[in-house]
DNA sequence: TCTGGGGTCCTAGGACCC
DNA sequence: TCTGGGGTCCTAGGACCC
């Protein structure tokens, strides 16, 4: 069976959603994200887009551009809503699917010129649906791997469907040229540009190994393969560790030992109920401090026995930070979890550490009475009960 | 253009073990 | 004693993506 991969992209996807809701907004320029200092665009619609304005653009610099945008926060719970729609069309449609983020997906489509005459009339039928359906619109790519098929509904968007007939894969990579392909970033085009590898034809000049000395061994063999329109293999396994992890930026910058570490609890609590919430238990807990010149250092530790709950992140957290911390204000301040395990397996193991499991099933409790709208202790009030 | 927030994967060096 | 090579885990930082 010949593999046949589509690659579906929600269009503008946030904005869209912003439009349906509010239909005064079509036809505008849109622009999702908080509106002050240090803030950025999260994602902006067509009409904004003509301004120059796009993603993760200082919000300042964006309404420079287009004075008269209209801004909105954002309502993640609503574009979650959205996106379940959309991908339960996509079940529908695809005998397998990975959803690789809120707005995207892969589709494995090998087999269904049995169910399908072609894959332009499956596109079809999916597009359809979904605009029926959900109201939005999607752009489409077709091909031989996901990798090409990714590229592919990038090359026409909004509500585009490229279709890359098997053997033009190379091709089809030229026509989008090193500037666009996915995994080569802004570092890597620097790099590039010293060897004045300024094309993916240039690129195919090099051998695997001479690019693996020159990007890494990873990197190398990726370009290698991917300047051919060879499949790099992205998505193909199933991943493994898992991460959680919030960060804040703060405007002005924290100075103070007290704000600093009621952000530090803020965030503690706020990883691990997502951690609760998911079932994991995590082996490793992290902060991430941004200085004022932006500078950004991480420091991390995996303890013998586990992290159970927020008071435990608490206070290796905040062991972290002074460890670590330079003096001169914070810019930002992330607290993260990782090598987060099911939590199942390792209530299991070690029976020690009880007081902390228990404090834990405690949360949990929590977790549900807040998820039913009661409303979680301040973090401020719970940090005066401590002195 | 003075640069968010949530993730994943990779690298290089060090520790430790066989 | 001044010395190999491989494997695995941990750490800090980078690169990239949405």
């Amino acid at each position: 069976m010949k593999p046949l991969f589509f690659h579906v992209d929600l269009d503008a996807f946030f904005a869209a959603v912003e439009v349906l809701d509010h239909p005064e907004y079509k036809g505008k320029p849109l622009i999702i994200g908080h509106r002050g200092p240090r803030s950025v665009v999260s994602t902006c619609s067509y009409e904004a887009r003509k301004y120059g304005v796009h993603s993760a653009m200082p919000m300042e610099t964006a309404l420079r551009l287009c004075p008269h945008a209209i801004t909105v926060p954002g309502n993640m719970r609503r574009y979650s809503e959205k996106s379940k729609e959309v991908m339960s069309i996509i079940k529908d449609i695809a005998p397998e699917y990975i959803q690789a983020s809120i707005d995207e997906a892969y589709l494995d489509m090998t087999g269904t010129n049995l169910i399908y005459s072609s894959p332009r009339e499956a596109a079809i039928l999916l597009k359809e649906r979904v605009r029926k359906e959900t109201g939005l619109t999607i752009s489409v790519g077709a091909a031989s791997s996901r990798f090409i098929a990714k590229l592919a509904s990038d090359y026409r968007k909004p509500d585009g469907l490229t279709i890359v007939p098997e053997g033009l894969e190379c091709d089809f990579v030229d026509t989008v040229g090193l500037k666009k392909l996915w995994g080569v970033g802004k570092a890597t085009l620097d790099r590039m540009e010293r060897y004045n590898i300024r094309t993916t034809q240039d690129l195919r000049q090099y051998s695997e190994e001479r690019l693996g000395q020159l990007f890494g061994q990873a990197a190398g063999s990726y370009l290698y393969k991917v300047c051919r329109g060879q499949d790099p293999g992205i998505y193909s396994g199933e991943n493994k560790s898992h991460s959680i992890s919030a960060e804040r930026t703060f405007f002005p910058d924290l100075i103070q030992k007290e704000a600093i570490e009621l952000y530090l609890l803020e965030l503690s609590q706020e990883v691990t109920f997502r951690s609760l919430d998911e079932h994991f238990v995590a082996r490793t807990i992290g902060i991430k401090i941004r200085y004022p010149d932006f500078t950004t250092v991480s420091i991390q530790t995996t303890p013998q026995d586990g992290i159970y709950n927020s008071s435990e992140v608490f206070e290796k957290a905040k062991n972290l930070f002074w460890q670590k911390y330079k003096g001169g204000g914070v810019r930002l301040l992330g607290v993260g979890l990782y090598q987060m395990y099911s939590g199942d397996d390792i209530e299991q193991e070690e029976l020690f550490k009880d007081d902390e499991k228990k404090k834990r099933s405690l949360e949990r409790v929590i977790l549900g009475i807040n998820k039913k709208g009661a409303g979680l202790k301040r973090a401020s009030s719970l940090l005066k009960e401590k002195d």
